[in-house]
DNA sequence: AGATTATTCTAATGGTGTTAGAATTTACTG
DNA sequence: CAGTAAATTCTAACACCATTAGAATAATCT
Protein backbone atom coordinates (compact mmCIF):
# COMPACT_ATOMS: atom_id res chain seq x y z
CA UNK A 1 0.00 0.00 0.00
CA UNK A 2 2.44 3.07 1.22
CA UNK A 3 5.15 3.63 -1.27
CA UNK A 4 8.71 2.92 -0.06
CA UNK A 5 10.63 5.99 -0.01
CA UNK A 6 12.34 8.32 -2.71
CA UNK A 7 14.49 10.24 -0.82
CA UNK A 8 17.98 11.78 -2.67
CA UNK A 9 17.34 10.18 -5.93
CA UNK A 10 17.42 12.42 -9.03
CA UNK A 11 13.48 12.43 -10.63
CA UNK A 12 13.71 10.36 -13.41
CA UNK A 13 10.25 9.09 -14.84
CA UNK A 14 10.11 5.65 -15.29
CA UNK A 15 13.24 4.55 -13.84
CA UNK A 16 12.00 6.14 -10.73
CA UNK A 17 10.25 2.65 -9.52
CA UNK A 18 13.46 0.91 -10.07
CA UNK A 19 16.13 3.07 -8.06
CA UNK A 20 13.38 3.40 -5.18
CA UNK A 21 15.23 3.14 -2.17
CA UNK A 22 13.95 -0.32 -0.85
CA UNK A 23 14.35 -0.57 2.90
CA UNK A 24 16.84 -2.28 5.17
CA UNK A 25 16.25 -5.34 7.20
CA UNK A 26 18.70 -8.09 8.59
CA UNK A 27 17.99 -10.49 4.97
CA UNK A 28 19.18 -7.67 3.21
CA UNK A 29 22.28 -6.89 5.00
CA UNK A 30 23.35 -10.50 5.82
CA UNK A 31 22.93 -11.19 1.61
CA UNK A 32 24.72 -8.33 0.59
CA UNK A 33 27.46 -8.50 3.54
CA UNK A 34 28.01 -12.22 2.15
CA UNK A 35 28.43 -10.61 -1.85
CA UNK A 36 30.66 -8.31 -0.46
CA UNK A 37 32.59 -11.23 1.12
CA UNK A 38 32.87 -13.06 -1.52
CA UNK A 39 34.60 -10.30 -3.51
CA UNK A 40 36.97 -8.52 -0.85
CA UNK A 41 37.22 -11.51 1.56
CA UNK A 42 37.46 -11.12 5.55
CA UNK A 43 40.12 -9.34 6.29
CA UNK A 44 39.13 -6.25 4.37
CA UNK A 45 35.54 -6.49 4.78
CA UNK A 46 34.08 -3.62 7.01
CA UNK A 47 30.86 -2.12 8.24
CA UNK A 48 31.22 0.32 5.99
CA UNK A 49 31.79 -1.04 2.38
CA UNK A 50 28.36 -3.06 3.31
CA UNK A 51 26.86 0.30 3.89
CA UNK A 52 28.58 1.33 1.37
CA UNK A 53 26.88 -1.29 -1.22
CA UNK A 54 23.60 -1.11 0.45
CA UNK A 55 23.70 2.65 -0.63
CA UNK A 56 23.35 3.21 2.96
CA UNK A 57 24.90 5.36 5.69
CA UNK A 58 26.79 3.25 8.01
CA UNK A 59 25.51 3.28 11.69
CA UNK A 60 21.70 2.76 9.99
CA UNK A 61 23.18 -1.31 10.16
CA UNK A 62 23.37 -0.83 13.56
CA UNK A 63 19.44 -0.81 13.99
CA UNK A 64 19.02 -3.84 12.29
CA UNK A 65 22.41 -5.44 14.18
CA UNK A 66 23.97 -5.49 17.47
CA UNK A 67 27.79 -5.81 16.31
CA UNK A 68 29.43 -7.08 13.70
CA UNK A 69 30.47 -10.12 15.46
CA UNK A 70 26.55 -10.84 15.67
CA UNK A 71 26.53 -10.08 11.86
CA UNK A 72 29.25 -12.46 11.17
CA UNK A 73 27.43 -15.31 12.94
CA UNK A 74 24.34 -14.64 10.81
CA UNK A 75 26.17 -14.59 7.85
CA UNK A 76 27.65 -17.94 9.22
CA UNK A 77 24.47 -19.20 10.05
CA UNK A 78 23.55 -18.60 6.16
CA UNK A 79 25.75 -20.18 5.07
CA UNK A 80 25.31 -23.58 7.06
CA UNK A 81 22.15 -23.24 5.58
CA UNK A 82 23.12 -23.93 2.20
CA UNK A 83 24.37 -27.57 3.74
CA UNK A 84 23.05 -30.75 1.46
CA UNK A 85 22.44 -34.05 4.25
CA UNK A 86 23.79 -37.37 2.82
CA UNK A 87 20.72 -40.06 2.41
CA UNK A 88 20.36 -41.62 5.96
CA UNK A 89 19.62 -45.34 4.41
CA UNK A 90 22.62 -45.15 2.95
CA UNK A 91 25.51 -47.02 5.23
CA UNK A 92 27.28 -45.23 7.53
CA UNK A 93 30.50 -44.76 6.42
CA UNK A 94 29.54 -43.92 3.16
CA UNK A 95 27.21 -41.28 4.72
CA UNK A 96 30.83 -39.65 6.85
CA UNK A 97 32.24 -39.47 2.96
CA UNK A 98 29.80 -37.65 1.58
CA UNK A 99 28.91 -35.24 4.35
CA UNK A 100 32.42 -34.72 4.21
CA UNK A 101 32.04 -33.44 0.58
CA UNK A 102 29.59 -31.34 0.96
CA UNK A 103 30.55 -29.76 4.14
CA UNK A 104 34.25 -29.02 1.71
CA UNK A 105 32.07 -27.90 -0.68
CA UNK A 106 29.97 -25.18 1.31
CA UNK A 107 33.31 -24.25 3.11
CA UNK A 108 34.68 -23.58 -0.66
CA UNK A 109 31.47 -21.66 -1.71
CA UNK A 110 31.98 -18.93 0.31
CA UNK A 111 35.42 -16.70 0.20
CA UNK A 112 37.34 -17.25 3.61
CA UNK A 113 34.66 -19.20 5.70
CA UNK A 114 36.70 -21.72 7.38
CA UNK A 115 37.82 -18.50 9.61
CA UNK A 116 33.95 -17.57 10.17
CA UNK A 117 33.37 -20.96 11.28
CA UNK A 118 36.56 -20.53 13.35
CA UNK A 119 35.53 -17.15 14.79
CA UNK A 120 32.39 -18.17 16.96
CA UNK A 121 30.61 -21.24 18.96
CA UNK A 122 27.52 -22.42 17.43
CA UNK A 123 24.68 -21.26 18.26
CA UNK A 124 22.98 -20.80 15.22
CA UNK A 125 19.75 -22.44 14.34
CA UNK A 126 20.82 -24.06 10.72
CA UNK A 127 24.89 -24.62 12.51
CA UNK A 128 23.00 -26.87 15.55
CA UNK A 129 20.52 -28.82 13.03
CA UNK A 130 23.92 -29.54 11.17
CA UNK A 131 25.42 -30.75 14.27
CA UNK A 132 22.12 -32.51 15.23
CA UNK A 133 22.54 -34.77 11.61
CA UNK A 134 25.37 -35.49 12.36
CA UNK A 135 25.13 -36.59 15.67
CA UNK A 136 22.07 -38.57 14.86
CA UNK A 137 24.28 -40.13 11.67
CA UNK A 138 27.01 -41.58 14.50
CA UNK A 139 24.07 -42.87 17.08
CA UNK A 140 22.35 -44.72 14.26
CA UNK A 141 25.61 -46.37 12.93
CA UNK A 142 25.61 -47.81 16.59
CA UNK A 143 28.43 -45.64 18.50
CA UNK A 144 28.41 -44.91 22.63
CA UNK A 145 26.67 -41.81 23.21
CA UNK A 146 29.85 -40.25 25.32
CA UNK A 147 31.49 -40.71 22.15
CA UNK A 148 28.82 -39.06 19.53
CA UNK A 149 29.93 -35.41 20.36
CA UNK A 150 33.74 -36.42 20.16
CA UNK A 151 33.79 -38.10 17.00
CA UNK A 152 31.45 -35.11 15.23
CA UNK A 153 33.90 -33.03 16.61
CA UNK A 154 36.82 -34.63 15.34
CA UNK A 155 34.95 -35.16 11.90
CA UNK A 156 33.98 -31.24 11.31
CA UNK A 157 36.99 -30.37 12.52
CA UNK A 158 39.22 -32.32 9.97
CA UNK A 159 36.79 -30.60 7.11
CA UNK A 160 37.46 -27.22 8.43
CA UNK A 161 41.56 -27.64 9.28
CA UNK A 162 42.19 -29.29 5.98
CA UNK A 163 39.94 -26.38 3.92
CA UNK A 164 41.74 -24.16 6.04
CA UNK A 165 45.18 -25.70 4.65
CA UNK A 166 43.57 -25.36 1.48
CA UNK A 167 42.85 -22.03 1.93
CA UNK A 168 46.05 -20.63 3.01
CA UNK A 169 48.59 -22.32 0.31
CA UNK A 170 45.91 -20.97 -2.62
CA UNK A 171 46.08 -17.48 -0.75
CA UNK A 172 49.82 -17.70 -0.62
CA UNK A 173 49.94 -18.57 -4.04
CA UNK A 174 48.15 -15.74 -5.65
CA UNK A 175 50.13 -12.87 -3.46
CA UNK A 176 52.73 -13.78 -4.49
CA UNK A 177 54.85 -12.51 -8.34
CA UNK A 178 52.77 -12.30 -11.34
CA UNK A 179 49.39 -13.91 -10.07
CA UNK A 180 49.76 -17.98 -10.51
CA UNK A 181 51.74 -18.84 -14.02
CA UNK A 182 54.15 -20.82 -11.79
CA UNK A 183 54.05 -21.22 -8.54
CA UNK A 184 54.36 -24.82 -7.91
CA UNK A 185 58.07 -23.62 -9.42
CA UNK A 186 58.98 -21.05 -6.55
CA UNK A 187 57.40 -23.08 -3.86
CA UNK A 188 59.17 -25.77 -4.73
CA UNK A 189 62.79 -23.73 -4.91
CA UNK A 190 61.99 -22.67 -1.28
CA UNK A 191 62.51 -26.36 -0.61
CA UNK A 192 65.25 -26.65 -1.86
CA UNK A 193 67.20 -23.71 -0.77
CA UNK A 194 66.56 -25.68 2.54
CA UNK A 195 69.85 -26.61 4.77
CA UNK A 196 70.11 -30.39 3.66
CA UNK A 197 71.28 -31.02 6.46
CA UNK A 198 68.78 -29.72 9.00
CA UNK A 199 65.40 -30.72 6.69
CA UNK A 200 66.04 -33.86 4.85
CA UNK A 201 62.46 -34.89 5.08
CA UNK A 202 60.98 -31.88 3.98
CA UNK A 203 63.16 -31.90 0.97
CA UNK A 204 63.04 -35.48 0.22
CA UNK A 205 59.25 -35.22 0.23
CA UNK A 206 58.76 -32.04 -1.08
CA UNK A 207 57.73 -33.38 -4.38
CA UNK A 208 54.12 -34.80 -2.25
CA UNK A 209 53.20 -31.36 -0.98
CA UNK A 210 53.78 -28.95 -3.32
CA UNK A 211 51.48 -30.61 -5.65
CA UNK A 212 48.81 -32.32 -4.49
CA UNK A 213 45.87 -33.69 -5.59
CA UNK A 214 43.77 -32.63 -2.86
CA UNK A 215 40.54 -34.28 -3.59
CA UNK A 216 42.46 -37.70 -3.04
CA UNK A 217 44.39 -36.21 0.31
CA UNK A 218 41.01 -35.29 1.62
CA UNK A 219 39.45 -38.65 1.49
CA UNK A 220 42.88 -39.91 2.48
CA UNK A 221 41.87 -38.27 5.61
CA UNK A 222 38.39 -39.32 5.89
CA UNK A 223 39.14 -42.72 5.46
CA UNK A 224 42.19 -42.37 8.36
CA UNK A 225 38.77 -40.88 10.79
CA UNK A 226 36.38 -43.72 9.54
CA UNK A 227 38.71 -46.67 10.13
CA UNK A 228 39.89 -45.46 13.47
CA UNK A 229 35.97 -44.44 14.01
CA UNK A 230 35.16 -48.39 13.10
CA UNK A 231 37.33 -49.88 15.61
CA UNK A 232 34.96 -48.30 18.36
CA UNK A 233 31.76 -49.12 17.21
CA UNK A 234 29.78 -51.33 20.15
CA UNK A 235 27.23 -52.77 18.16
CA UNK A 236 25.70 -52.98 14.71
CA UNK A 237 23.89 -50.45 13.32
CA UNK A 238 20.45 -50.39 14.25
CA UNK A 239 17.95 -48.75 11.13
CA UNK A 240 15.43 -46.79 12.98
CA UNK B 1 82.18 0.52 26.12
CA UNK B 2 80.00 2.78 24.62
CA UNK B 3 77.52 3.62 27.21
CA UNK B 4 73.66 3.43 26.02
CA UNK B 5 71.09 6.72 26.27
CA UNK B 6 69.98 7.97 29.26
CA UNK B 7 67.49 10.25 27.18
CA UNK B 8 64.94 11.67 28.90
CA UNK B 9 65.09 10.55 32.18
CA UNK B 10 65.27 12.82 35.41
CA UNK B 11 68.98 12.00 36.68
CA UNK B 12 69.00 10.12 40.16
CA UNK B 13 72.84 9.37 40.72
CA UNK B 14 72.37 5.36 41.49
CA UNK B 15 69.49 4.75 39.27
CA UNK B 16 70.83 5.73 36.50
CA UNK B 17 72.15 2.66 35.49
CA UNK B 18 68.90 0.87 35.72
CA UNK B 19 66.36 2.78 34.39
CA UNK B 20 68.77 3.65 31.35
CA UNK B 21 66.61 3.05 28.12
CA UNK B 22 68.11 -0.05 26.36
CA UNK B 23 67.63 -0.24 22.93
CA UNK B 24 65.68 -2.12 21.25
CA UNK B 25 66.00 -5.00 18.98
CA UNK B 26 63.88 -7.69 17.42
CA UNK B 27 64.21 -9.95 20.45
CA UNK B 28 63.03 -8.01 22.89
CA UNK B 29 59.69 -6.53 20.66
CA UNK B 30 58.91 -10.23 20.62
CA UNK B 31 59.32 -10.99 24.13
CA UNK B 32 57.94 -7.97 25.43
CA UNK B 33 55.03 -8.82 22.48
CA UNK B 34 53.83 -12.19 23.68
CA UNK B 35 54.26 -10.86 27.03
CA UNK B 36 50.89 -8.49 26.11
CA UNK B 37 49.69 -11.39 24.13
CA UNK B 38 49.32 -13.22 27.37
CA UNK B 39 47.93 -10.34 29.21
CA UNK B 40 45.22 -8.57 26.93
CA UNK B 41 44.91 -11.77 23.63
CA UNK B 42 45.42 -11.37 20.47
CA UNK B 43 42.40 -9.71 19.68
CA UNK B 44 43.14 -6.46 21.96
CA UNK B 45 46.83 -7.18 21.20
CA UNK B 46 48.02 -3.72 19.13
CA UNK B 47 51.67 -2.02 18.26
CA UNK B 48 50.53 1.01 20.27
CA UNK B 49 50.43 -1.66 23.22
CA UNK B 50 53.46 -3.22 22.90
CA UNK B 51 55.31 0.06 22.27
CA UNK B 52 53.90 1.80 25.47
CA UNK B 53 55.57 -1.37 27.62
CA UNK B 54 58.63 -0.77 25.89
CA UNK B 55 58.58 2.84 26.73
CA UNK B 56 58.60 3.54 22.87
CA UNK B 57 56.81 5.22 20.34
CA UNK B 58 55.03 2.96 17.97
CA UNK B 59 56.47 3.98 14.98
CA UNK B 60 60.07 3.04 15.97
CA UNK B 61 58.98 -0.41 16.08
CA UNK B 62 58.96 -0.60 12.13
CA UNK B 63 62.27 -0.17 12.00
CA UNK B 64 62.68 -3.53 13.43
CA UNK B 65 59.66 -5.06 11.81
CA UNK B 66 58.32 -4.47 8.35
CA UNK B 67 54.68 -5.83 9.07
CA UNK B 68 52.38 -6.40 12.14
CA UNK B 69 52.23 -9.53 10.08
CA UNK B 70 55.61 -10.40 10.02
CA UNK B 71 55.88 -9.61 14.00
CA UNK B 72 53.06 -12.14 14.70
CA UNK B 73 54.85 -14.75 12.28
CA UNK B 74 58.00 -14.09 14.66
CA UNK B 75 56.14 -14.45 17.65
CA UNK B 76 54.57 -18.04 16.39
CA UNK B 77 58.31 -19.13 15.42
CA UNK B 78 59.17 -18.24 19.28
CA UNK B 79 56.17 -19.89 20.75
CA UNK B 80 57.57 -22.94 18.12
CA UNK B 81 60.91 -23.09 20.14
CA UNK B 82 59.26 -24.10 23.18
CA UNK B 83 58.26 -27.95 21.67
CA UNK B 84 59.66 -30.89 23.51
CA UNK B 85 60.35 -33.93 21.12
CA UNK B 86 59.69 -37.49 22.10
CA UNK B 87 62.56 -40.10 22.36
CA UNK B 88 62.80 -41.69 18.77
CA UNK B 89 63.55 -45.02 20.42
CA UNK B 90 60.04 -45.10 21.87
CA UNK B 91 57.78 -46.94 19.68
CA UNK B 92 55.70 -44.82 16.80
CA UNK B 93 52.29 -44.91 18.41
CA UNK B 94 53.80 -44.01 21.82
CA UNK B 95 55.99 -40.65 20.03
CA UNK B 96 52.33 -39.72 18.50
CA UNK B 97 50.89 -39.52 21.67
CA UNK B 98 53.98 -37.81 23.29
CA UNK B 99 53.82 -35.58 20.27
CA UNK B 100 50.04 -34.59 20.71
CA UNK B 101 50.24 -33.77 24.40
CA UNK B 102 53.48 -31.98 24.46
CA UNK B 103 51.92 -29.56 21.15
CA UNK B 104 48.96 -29.08 22.92
CA UNK B 105 50.54 -28.06 25.92
CA UNK B 106 52.80 -25.20 24.00
CA UNK B 107 49.41 -24.19 22.39
CA UNK B 108 47.80 -23.71 25.78
CA UNK B 109 51.35 -21.98 27.43
CA UNK B 110 50.91 -18.90 25.25
CA UNK B 111 46.92 -16.92 25.02
CA UNK B 112 45.18 -17.52 21.61
CA UNK B 113 48.57 -19.61 20.06
CA UNK B 114 45.76 -21.02 18.32
CA UNK B 115 44.88 -18.19 16.14
CA UNK B 116 48.43 -17.35 15.62
CA UNK B 117 48.86 -20.76 14.05
CA UNK B 118 46.18 -20.38 12.21
CA UNK B 119 46.87 -16.75 10.21
CA UNK B 120 49.71 -18.01 8.34
CA UNK B 121 51.95 -20.58 6.67
CA UNK B 122 54.74 -22.37 8.15
CA UNK B 123 57.88 -20.74 6.91
CA UNK B 124 59.66 -19.92 10.14
CA UNK B 125 62.90 -22.11 10.93
CA UNK B 126 61.37 -23.05 13.97
CA UNK B 127 58.23 -24.19 12.72
CA UNK B 128 59.81 -26.01 9.82
CA UNK B 129 61.82 -27.81 12.43
CA UNK B 130 58.85 -29.18 14.32
CA UNK B 131 57.22 -30.34 10.98
CA UNK B 132 60.62 -32.03 10.18
CA UNK B 133 60.61 -34.25 12.89
CA UNK B 134 57.09 -34.99 12.75
CA UNK B 135 57.99 -36.66 9.02
CA UNK B 136 60.85 -38.24 10.39
CA UNK B 137 58.67 -40.25 12.90
CA UNK B 138 56.22 -41.18 10.21
CA UNK B 139 59.19 -41.89 7.87
CA UNK B 140 60.87 -44.04 10.55
CA UNK B 141 57.14 -46.16 11.31
CA UNK B 142 57.50 -47.33 8.09
CA UNK B 143 54.58 -45.59 5.78
CA UNK B 144 54.65 -44.40 2.48
CA UNK B 145 56.48 -41.43 1.83
CA UNK B 146 53.09 -39.89 -0.19
CA UNK B 147 51.00 -40.10 2.66
CA UNK B 148 53.77 -38.95 5.26
CA UNK B 149 52.78 -34.96 4.89
CA UNK B 150 49.48 -36.49 4.86
CA UNK B 151 48.78 -37.91 7.97
CA UNK B 152 51.52 -35.06 9.78
CA UNK B 153 49.11 -32.49 8.64
CA UNK B 154 46.28 -34.57 9.84
CA UNK B 155 47.77 -34.56 13.11
CA UNK B 156 48.72 -30.90 13.35
CA UNK B 157 45.28 -30.13 12.39
CA UNK B 158 43.99 -32.36 14.98
CA UNK B 159 45.41 -30.66 18.05
CA UNK B 160 44.71 -27.51 16.70
CA UNK B 161 41.15 -28.08 15.98
CA UNK B 162 41.05 -29.25 19.15
CA UNK B 163 42.83 -26.90 20.98
CA UNK B 164 40.60 -24.28 19.15
CA UNK B 165 37.48 -25.78 20.71
CA UNK B 166 39.12 -25.88 24.27
CA UNK B 167 39.59 -22.37 23.91
CA UNK B 168 36.31 -21.40 22.71
CA UNK B 169 34.26 -22.76 25.16
CA UNK B 170 36.42 -21.51 28.09
CA UNK B 171 35.89 -17.63 26.64
CA UNK B 172 32.61 -18.34 26.12
CA UNK B 173 32.57 -19.36 29.69
CA UNK B 174 34.14 -16.50 31.32
CA UNK B 175 32.96 -13.90 29.07
CA UNK B 176 29.37 -14.62 30.41
CA UNK B 177 27.59 -13.45 33.92
CA UNK B 178 29.71 -13.30 36.76
CA UNK B 179 32.86 -14.99 35.59
CA UNK B 180 32.40 -18.82 35.96
CA UNK B 181 30.71 -19.57 39.08
CA UNK B 182 27.94 -21.77 37.63
CA UNK B 183 28.94 -22.39 34.16
CA UNK B 184 27.73 -25.94 33.44
CA UNK B 185 24.52 -24.78 34.57
CA UNK B 186 23.81 -21.92 32.01
CA UNK B 187 25.53 -24.44 29.14
CA UNK B 188 22.89 -26.67 29.76
CA UNK B 189 19.89 -24.76 30.21
CA UNK B 190 20.52 -23.36 26.46
CA UNK B 191 20.17 -27.15 25.78
CA UNK B 192 17.18 -27.52 27.41
CA UNK B 193 15.45 -25.12 25.85
CA UNK B 194 15.96 -26.17 22.00
CA UNK B 195 12.77 -27.53 20.96
CA UNK B 196 12.82 -31.04 21.32
CA UNK B 197 11.45 -32.71 18.14
CA UNK B 198 14.20 -30.38 16.23
CA UNK B 199 17.52 -31.37 18.34
CA UNK B 200 16.20 -35.22 20.25
CA UNK B 201 20.26 -36.27 19.65
CA UNK B 202 21.63 -32.49 21.14
CA UNK B 203 19.43 -32.54 24.17
CA UNK B 204 20.09 -35.92 24.70
CA UNK B 205 23.85 -36.03 24.41
CA UNK B 206 23.94 -32.51 26.42
CA UNK B 207 25.45 -33.92 29.54
CA UNK B 208 28.46 -35.65 27.37
CA UNK B 209 28.47 -32.11 25.78
CA UNK B 210 28.67 -29.39 28.22
CA UNK B 211 31.01 -31.39 30.65
CA UNK B 212 33.91 -33.12 29.47
CA UNK B 213 36.57 -34.68 30.06
CA UNK B 214 39.04 -32.45 27.85
CA UNK B 215 42.11 -35.09 28.53
CA UNK B 216 39.87 -37.76 28.11
CA UNK B 217 38.81 -36.36 24.95
CA UNK B 218 41.79 -35.28 23.46
CA UNK B 219 43.42 -39.00 24.10
CA UNK B 220 40.36 -40.70 22.35
CA UNK B 221 40.87 -38.54 19.31
CA UNK B 222 44.20 -39.15 18.93
CA UNK B 223 43.74 -43.27 19.50
CA UNK B 224 41.50 -42.65 16.61
CA UNK B 225 44.21 -41.38 14.65
CA UNK B 226 46.70 -44.18 15.64
CA UNK B 227 44.91 -46.52 14.71
CA UNK B 228 43.72 -44.97 11.55
CA UNK B 229 47.10 -44.72 10.76
CA UNK B 230 49.00 -48.07 11.63
CA UNK B 231 46.32 -49.79 9.25
CA UNK B 232 48.30 -48.11 6.37
CA UNK B 233 51.39 -48.90 7.55
CA UNK B 234 53.26 -50.74 4.36
CA UNK B 235 55.93 -52.33 6.37
CA UNK B 236 58.02 -52.57 9.51
CA UNK B 237 59.76 -50.01 11.28
CA UNK B 238 63.38 -49.72 10.27
CA UNK B 239 64.61 -48.18 13.25
CA UNK B 240 67.53 -46.30 11.65
C1' DA C 1 -4.18 16.29 10.24
C1' DG C 2 -1.63 15.30 14.13
C1' DA C 3 0.88 12.38 16.95
C1' DT C 4 3.61 8.34 17.58
C1' DT C 5 6.71 5.09 16.23
C1' DA C 6 10.26 3.24 13.16
C1' DT C 7 14.07 4.02 10.59
C1' DT C 8 18.02 6.57 8.77
C1' DC C 9 21.34 10.20 8.97
C1' DT C 10 24.88 13.59 10.89
C1' DA C 11 28.67 14.04 13.49
C1' DA C 12 31.81 12.72 16.64
C1' DT C 13 34.86 9.56 19.63
C1' DG C 14 38.62 6.77 20.26
C1' DG C 15 40.86 3.15 18.32
C1' DT C 16 43.89 0.83 14.53
C1' DG C 17 48.34 -0.02 11.14
C1' DT C 18 51.51 2.47 8.61
C1' DT C 19 54.58 6.02 6.57
C1' DA C 20 57.60 10.25 5.48
C1' DG C 21 60.70 13.01 7.16
C1' DA C 22 62.80 15.54 11.06
C1' DA C 23 65.54 14.97 15.20
C1' DT C 24 68.58 12.58 17.85
C1' DT C 25 71.83 9.22 19.36
C1' DT C 26 75.62 6.11 18.29
C1' DA C 27 79.74 4.70 15.77
C1' DC C 28 83.47 5.75 13.15
C1' DT C 29 87.49 8.56 11.21
C1' DG C 30 91.01 11.86 10.71
C1' DC D 1 89.04 15.34 20.54
C1' DA D 2 86.12 17.25 16.68
C1' DG D 3 83.40 16.19 12.87
C1' DT D 4 81.01 13.36 9.93
C1' DA D 5 78.28 9.37 8.60
C1' DA D 6 75.23 5.84 9.89
C1' DA D 7 71.90 3.86 12.82
C1' DT D 8 67.97 4.52 15.48
C1' DT D 9 63.97 6.92 17.45
C1' DC D 10 60.56 10.45 17.36
C1' DT D 11 56.96 13.80 15.52
C1' DA D 12 53.13 14.24 12.95
C1' DA D 13 50.13 12.89 9.93
C1' DC D 14 47.02 9.74 6.90
C1' DA D 15 43.41 6.67 6.05
C1' DC D 16 41.04 3.49 7.77
C1' DC D 17 37.99 1.01 11.45
C1' DA D 18 33.62 -0.06 14.90
C1' DT D 19 30.49 2.16 17.52
C1' DT D 20 27.30 5.59 19.58
C1' DA D 21 24.21 9.72 20.83
C1' DG D 22 21.08 12.46 19.20
C1' DA D 23 18.98 15.07 15.34
C1' DA D 24 16.23 14.48 11.24
C1' DT D 25 13.29 12.13 8.45
C1' DA D 26 9.92 8.59 6.95
C1' DA D 27 6.14 5.42 7.90
C1' DT D 28 2.19 4.24 10.49
C1' DC D 29 -1.75 4.79 13.31
C1' DT D 30 -5.67 7.37 15.51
Amino acid sequence: MARRRTYPQSFIPGLEEETAHIPLDRGRIIQTALQVLNEIGLKELSMRKIADKLQVKTASLYYHVKDKEQLMQLLLDKICGEMVWPEPSLPWKEQILQWGEQFRKVVHSHRDAVELFNSSLAMGYERLTQIEKLYQLFVSAGFADAQVPWMASMLKNYVLGFAAEELRLNAFAQQDRTSNEEFGEQYSRFFRQLPKDLFPNMIRLAPYTTSTDWREEFHFGLHVLIDGFSMRQRAEPHRQ
